[in-house]
RNA sequence: GCCUGAGUGGCGAAAUUGGUAGACGCACAGGACUUAAAAUCCUGCGGGAGUCAAAUCCCGUGCCGGUUCAAGUCCGGCCUUAGGCACCA
């Protein structure tokens, strides 16, 4: 048909050899930052799912630019990580060789496609430049008393040698290998995440996320709000436990304390039956996350003999157990069991035979299955057995207990966070070194930030150890050091960074990629505001975005950054499936590789593809034939060039179409709505091959509109015909508001709801006017003739509905 | 278990504040062109009744109810499915 491969390569170079899309930093006030995730350069280089979303983005920054917006979409790799560390293993080379290679594929690849990149802010997180910020920043959270180091119990991946967050183990499985995790007591780098629990809540109010990245956000911070209250132990001391569910309190027949909490190490001299006890701590300490989750069924623990505690209510003398199901590091590692009121009480009630007492009427105590049952949505749900507060709605108990309590003294209104300090340390070679060094005399001690960036050595044998530490740690040379404080000998850390510290600020850097004297100016920062749209996967919202949130807002407050929210809005992208509706992997043999599609179809016709494949933010499948479908769009289009006339005005008999199509291409591409851009692209193109001929404004309204989305041929046919500036260099059009409606609109005539008639009349029609039309239709005459008419109900330009009786 | 989406032809999907359900594309069928095929172009295409052909009528947006002149869209109750979270008190 032609010749796309030449044609693509021939705009490629044109727009790289005239730097068509570096933004400049300041002049123009209306500016518009756009970021795809960057990349991790993985060997198998670009899938089908990255051309989707950073085609939907290239289209949308080539339209803002043609609407005289100062755009930046750049581009960058995410490249530190363990594929890379394990391919440089295996081949006995550097990761960063690794890395350059892939890094070149890539670049290859999206060049193929025509992305609008601002390549000359394009930077690695392994780059030396750009990592000695994110150490500069480390030290930052250190001085700052937000980075600690901790002797806890983390989640250990046997298989890659590794500490993973509780980000990366979720679901108790490693997010790379899917090996199960087990807990290990390792002494790490850990970052205050939770302090900023409160605030990473509250600032999504400052975003423009989509809702579901933003419960996303939410669930993952897992805000309670509870009551801490105090428990006295009989003969002395106390605990506290939280609870959000205070209403149920004269219903406790038990206490459950965690097994790895520090209460039960406390309560040890008095414990009668410390073999019991111990042994059950041992065998907790040896389950991992997964064994927890597995046991889910029974509810296993021992009973604390010796000790007993008072319900602080009614004074009520109840047991002590220990139980696995309560976390030693949520709460205050102990809580109330009322088992007529929760399921796990009632589970583990049944399991060592303990009593049950209801406190809020509609529960059957006497089923040996927890029935569900939410007092909460029960309007009738009235305490009873609760003293003075029996009668009262669950509602009004809430309030009055926790007042009670509080004003004894003896309890407290607190949040509860399930989300965790970021456990930041790794036992990897391939990520940023950890700027601290060990001295025996002053102990932990951070870099002097001149001294930055600490580069990793150059060396090609750094397997991981089983020991658990880190492979830098046999590299003497590198390890070995001076005390930055006293000059003595002294020990580096050998640990590194997780690979999410690079990418929780990669987009600032984007701002002001080539700084050395910071890793971002604050002017450069004000000048570009925020990022205007980021688009991401939706298996991100729980890490990356909090981790970038984070990270930002401790800037912010240590006054780095200019806002404490720097992305506005956040959308996600739809996976690309395999044609058989399954997640493409090589297991399958589903997977379909962008350079095939490009050698056999063209770049515009793949890009134009993955945009029409559906609505943007679900999941599609791939079809050869869609694809096949959108080529022949693009064939049309080239043909149609042959059917030019001389005319520089609309043709007249699609005036009204023409302008129509501006406006909803250019609606749909702010919107997301791209499958819907094209389709209306096709209808128009559809109407103007109906003409005998195409003035050269049609034509060239068409390319243009069309051009966000298939750069190439676009760009081609302009020139081809001479039709006007290149669309790179030209702005976008506008349409005629007093042109966006048709002369005539087809008037629906309904009886009682039902279509009768239909006809197409002017659109000056009056209501009187309508109502008249409709009743003189034949069809619609048979169906009132003899009848009452009760109403006529007409909607200007639409339709006449006659109701009858 | 909890939270969030999503259920529309053979398929991918469209459908402003409720106002013509199925735009657009694919597949399929018939036809034109061709020695032939590919490509291209034209026509048809939710199901059923009806007719030489039409007109026209009935049914139809997961299921059951409701509100309304009018429901894919709003309300109540379910079912299925995908994703996220999960012994978090």
């Amino acid at each position: 048909m032609y010749n796309f491969e030449k044609i693509e390569k021939k705009w490629q170079k044109y727009w790289d050899d005239n730097n068509s899309f570096e933004a400049k930093n300041g002049g123009i006030d209306k500016h518009y930052y756009i970021l795809v995730e960057f990349p991790y350069p993985s060997g198998s280089g670009l899938h089908v799912g990255h051309v989707r979303s950073y085609t939907a983005q290239d289209a949308l920054a080539r339209m803002k630019r043609m609407q005289g917006y100062n755009v930046l979409y750049p581009m960058g790799w995410d490249a530190f990580g363990a594929p890379a560390e394990q391919y440089a293993i295996k081949n006995h080379i550097h990761p960063k060789e690794a890395v350059l290679e892939n890094i070149k594929t890539f670049k290859g690849q999206m060049k193929k496609l025509g992305f609008s990149f601002d390549w000359s802010r394009e930077f690695s997180t392994t780059d030396p430049e750009y990592y000695k910020w994110t150490q500069w920043q480390f030290l930052q959270f250190y001085k700052h008393g937000m980075a600690y180091k901790d002797t806890i119990s983390v989640n250990w991946c046997p298989n890659c040698k590794t500490v993973l967050s509780n980000e990366d183990a979720a679901g108790g499985v490693c997010e790379r290998c899917g090996e199960a995790v087990v807990q290990k007591q390792k002494s790490q780098w850990l970052l205050r995440m939770s302090d900023y629990s409160e605030s990473l809540l509250k600032g999504l109010d400052d975003t423009n996320f989509a809702e579901r990245v933003k419960l996303g956000q939410i669930n993952w911070i897992g805000k309670s709000e509870g009551v801490e209250v105090d428990i006295d132990i009989i003969g002395g001391g106390k605990f506290s436990i939280f609870t959000t569910c205070i209403e149920t309190i004269y219903g406790i027949t038990f206490f459950v304390i965690a097994p790895d909490g520090k209460l039960i190490k406390e309560l040890m001299p008095r414990v009668e039956n410390k073999e019991e006890v111990e042994a059950y701590i041992e065998e907790t300490s040896k389950k991992s996350n997964m064994d927890r989750t597995e046991l889910n069924k029974g509810k296993t623990g021992v009973e604390v003999k010796g000790i007993r505690a008072l319900n602080p209510v009614n004074g009520r003398e109840v047991p002590i157990f220990l139980g696995d199901f309560v976390l030693g590091d949520y709460g205050t590692g102990a809580v109330m069991a009322v088992p007529s009121h929760d399921q796990r009480d009632f589970e583990y009630a049944k399991a060592h035979n303990l009593e049950i007492i209801p406190v809020i009427s509609g529960r059957d105590v006497e089923n040996s299955a927890y029935e569900k049952y939410d007092y909460l949505e029960n309007a009738d749900a009235k305490l009873i057995n609760s003293d003075e507060f029996t009668g009262y709605s669950v509602g009004d108990a809430k309030e009055a207990i926790t007042d009670m309590l509080v004003n004894k003294g003896i309890a407290r209104r607190v949040n509860n966070y399930k989300m965790r300090d970021w456990v930041f340390s790794r036992q990897r070679f391939w990520g940023e070194p950890i700027p601290m060094i060990y001295c025996d005399k002053c102990g932990w001690v951070p870099m002097n930030e001149e001294d930055l960036p600490l580069l990793l050595p150059d060396i090609a044998e750094y397997e991981p150890t089983d020991n658990g530490e880190s492979p830098l740690a046999k590299i003497t040379d590198w390890v070995n050091t001076t005390c930055p404080k006293c000059g003595g000998s002294a020990r580096r850390e050998t640990d590194t960074m997780p690979n999410w510290a690079g990418s929780s600020w990669y987009f600032l850097r984007f701002m002001d990629p080539h700084n050395d004297k910071e890793f971002a100016s604050i002017p450069a920062m004000k000048y570009w505001g925020q990022v205007d749209w980021y688009n991401g996967g939706m298996e991100h919202t729980a890490r990356h975005l909090l981790y970038a949130r984070f990270w930002v807002q401790f800037l912010h407050n240590i006054g780095l950054v200019p806002k404490s929210e720097m992305i506005w809005t956040r959308v996600s992208h739809g996976m690309i499936l395999g044609a058989n509706n399954e997640k493409m992997s090589k297991s399958k043999g589903n997977v379909v590789n962008p350079d095939d599609v490009i050698s056999e179809f063209g770049a515009d016709a793949l890009r134009t593809y993955e945009m029409f494949i559906g609505d943007y933010e679900r999941d599609a499948s791939w079809s050869t034939n869609g694809l096949k479908g959108c080529k022949k769009f693009l064939d049309r289009v080239y043909r149609l060039g042959e059917k030019l006339n001389n005319e520089t005005e609309y043709s007249k008999n699609l005036e009204t179409l023409i302008n129509q199509t501006i406006k909803k291409v250019t609606d749909d591409l702010n919107n997301m709505k791209y499958n819907t851009a094209v389709s209306s692209l096709m209808i128009l193109l559809n109407k103007l091959e109906e003409n005998d001929s195409v003035s050269r404004k049609d034509y060239r309204t068409l390319l243009q509109l069309l051009n966000p989305i298939a750069p190439h041929i676009t760009e081609e046919l302009n020139e081809k015909y001479d039709l006007g500036d290149k669309f790179c260099e030209s702005t976008w059009i506008d349409y005629d508001t007093s042109k966006l409606e048709n002369d005539t609109f087809t008037m629906v005539v309904q009886v009682n709801g039902k279509v009768r008639g239909k006809v197409d009349v002017n659109s000056y029609t009056t209501e009187e006017d309508m109502k008249v039309l409709a009743t003189s239709i034949e069809n619609v005459k048979s169906y009132i003739d003899g009848k009452e008419i009760v109403k006529v109900i007409v909607i200007p330009k639409k339709l006449v509905n006659i109701v009858v009786k």
